[in-house]
DNA sequence: AACCGGCGCGCC
DNA sequence: AAAGGGCGCGCCGGTT
């Protein structure tokens, strides 16, 4: 109950939008039905038992959804539970919501959620049939599949699956929504399918975690994050000059260009990479590209104006006034978030650039008054998330302090600065400079973490799937690739997609940490708190001033249950630091 | 006019 | 010295 994630009572389905349909008591308590969850019984897949062992069983603790209560009741689906139009529906969910707390199952929260939302009713969890289905074709190399609950239907009838957009050019009518059987035997095929792999409660904490997620991107596309328009345009015309007119550039702008044509002798459209390079060829410099650090090496007038042009006509273009007046909107700024949107789980945004928003803008955004920002990341989050993954004791040690890095120095000739070259060059794959040698060090001192990154870079490189530890599963191989890694640049194509691999099962693993942590994080905050902004491995939450503490012990216990959640009782620990600030720019 | 690949750079 | 994972997005410039 308490742990975020919550015990299963009752399933209801949400149909059509607009009708509640009990499907029974799912039954269950934790652990309930639920066989203990061998680690090392990795039935196809390479694992090893989380660092510690004890306690370390992945995902069952979780107790997230059932095994098959809702499933043996659904051939005995009561009459649904009209409601009239979405009003009614959200005077409905809201009573069960109080009532019985039940997981709602729904095809899309992407469609059903929002207008709960719009009028002001919130879910502690559902389960998501289209992200379930997404997790569980990828898992079954099935990959790129369409994902909707129609089309998990679709397959399950043998019927003509639908196209993944319900309303793409030339479709001539949205498609009827899905019924209450049809969603409830969706479920069913889900959890049977669950049932059956070989980790299946590391998988339901998957599918817990990602439909929490689903939960989270609406509520926070709902809320949005604090941005002072005011803020925004005097950092603006404060670096380029006032507000232009339509199609100008803003005047420090047309000053730099000016500069660099001067410096040329004749005009140059800094935006154009073709132009420029034939601008520095007639001065008598070859470049290959105009990137930063190849301009900085070059000795000539134009580099420094067009440097800073570069930098300036970014922050215009990608985060200006334009941008602003389609993103931000009644003191918030709402981006769309995609859940899963990368294939290793992380999140993308569409639209908005919500993921890169520039350092320089953080002063921009402000919590409101009387209201504080908990702004909180994940220390290293990666190299702990490996040494967990990878039971190798000497790096978990390690990832026991609070600077990962600086517990590695020693090892790498008392250099922090090459401990985290050998980590990064380990999960990135990284060849140049001194990679080689400092992995040769990795590889003796911490055999384990190496061997597991190792494995996953030749699964990679044999065109096999890898896996994240909760089961999120890489795409396969293009045909493209197929073709190319037989040809004469096979070497090529293999190690490029060794080090996808390599890096997949590292950065996939963090992220279900960083989504576990929110989905915990999520059911601990003291209303009205609410969390506005997250990062791959931040988060950010808008609350009362009296709640700042409230909410900061509850980012370092949220931390700690997901820790929990994932890794059982492994030494690793997950630093992560909350800090209470008016501005973003003052967090850390 | 619309589309698209390449480039460059913002974030993690 | 300038590489090694994942993205989104705006711009250029060539193609349709």
């Amino acid at each position: 109950m308490s742990d975020g994630f919550g015990t299963l009572d009752h399933v209801y389905v949400v149909v059509a939008g607009e009708t509640v349909l009990p499907v029974g008591a799912a039954g269950g308590g934790p652990g309930d039905g639920e066989t203990a969850l061998p680690v090392d019984d990795a039935g196809g897949r390479e694992t090893t038992p989380p660092v510690g062992g004890a306690g370390g069983r992945p995902g069952d603790r979780e107790a997230g959804l059932p095994v098959g209560g809702a499933a043996d009741r659904s051939g005995g689906l009561g009459a649904g539970l009209p409601v009239g139009g979405p009003d009614g529906l959200a005077r409905a969910v809201r009573e069960l919501e109080e009532a019985e707390g039940p997981r709602w199952v729904w095809a899309d929260a992407r469609e059903t959620y929002p207008p709960l939302l719009e009028r002001g009713v919130r879910v502690a969890r559902c389960h998501d049939l289209a992200l379930t289905e997404g997790l569980l074709l990828a898992y079954e190399g099935r990959y790129g599949e369409p994902r909707s609950a129609r089309a998990a239907h679709a397959r399950l009838h043998g019927l003509p699956v639908p196209d993944e957009q319900p309303n793409a050019p030339g479709t001539l009518f949205a498609p009827e929504p899905l019924g209450a059987r049809e969603v409830a035997e969706v479920l069913t095929d889900q959890l049977r399918r669950i049932a059956a792999l070989p980790e299946p409660g590391r998988f339901r904490l998957l599918v817990a975690a990602e439909s929490a997620g689903a939960l989270v991107a609406a509520e926070m596309a709902h809320e949005g994050m604090p941005w002072r328009r005011d803020v925004h345009d005097a950092l603006l015309t404060e670096m380029l000059g006032p507000r232009p007119v339509h199609g100008m550039r803003p005047a420090r702008l047309q000053a730099l260009a000016d500069e660099v044509a001067a410096a040329f002798g004749h005009q140059v459209n800094p935006d154009s990479v073709q132009q420029l390079v034939k601008a520095f060829k007639g001065a008598g410099v070859a470049l290959k590209t105009t990137r930063q650090w190849e301009l900085k090496q070059i000795d000539h007038p134009a580099v420094a104006p067009l440097l800073a042009y570069k930098e300036l006509a970014r922050l215009f273009s990608a985060h200006g006034w334009t941008w602003a007046d389609q993103w931000v909107r009644g003191g918030r700024f709402r981006p769309e978030y995609v859940v899963g949107g990368v294939v290793s789980g992380r999140w993308a945004t569409h639209g908005g650039g919500a993921l890169q928003i520039p350092k320089v803008m953080r002063r921009v955004v402000m919590a409101d008054d009387g209201w504080m920002l908990v702004v909180a990341d994940a220390a290293q989050l990666e190299p702990r998330v490996l040494a967990a993954m990878a039971g190798d004791v000497g790096l978990a040690r390690a990832a026991g302090e609070i600077d990962l890095y600086s517990a590695l120095a020693q090892s790498f000739g008392g250099e922090r600065a090459n401990a985290k070259i050998a980590m990064l060059s380990a999960m990135y794959g990284g060849t140049s400079g001194d990679a080689s040698k400092l992995l040769a060090v990795m590889r003796q001192r911490f055999p384990k973490a190496y061997q597991f990154v190792e494995d996953a870079a030749k699964a990679g490189e044999e065109g096999r799937l890898v896996r994240s530890w909760l089961g999120r599963t890489s795409p396969p191989p293009s045909e493209r690739w197929k073709e190319l890694v037989s040809g004469p640049e096979g070497g090529r194509a293999a190690r490029d997609r060794g080090r996808f691999t390599r890096n997949f099962v590292v950065q996939g693993t963090a992220a279900e940490w960083a989504l576990s942590l929110l989905a915990v994080l999520r059911g601990r905050l003291p209303e009205p708190a609410r969390l506005v902004f997250f990062q791959h491995d931040e988060v950010m939450v808008h609350c009362p001033a009296e709640l700042a503490d409230e909410v900061i012990a509850a980012v370092a216990g949220s931390a700690a249950e997901a820790s929990r959640l994932l890794f059982g009782g492994t030494p690793v620990r997950f630093p992560m630091e909350a800090v209470a600030v008016k501005s973003y720019a003052d967090a850390k």
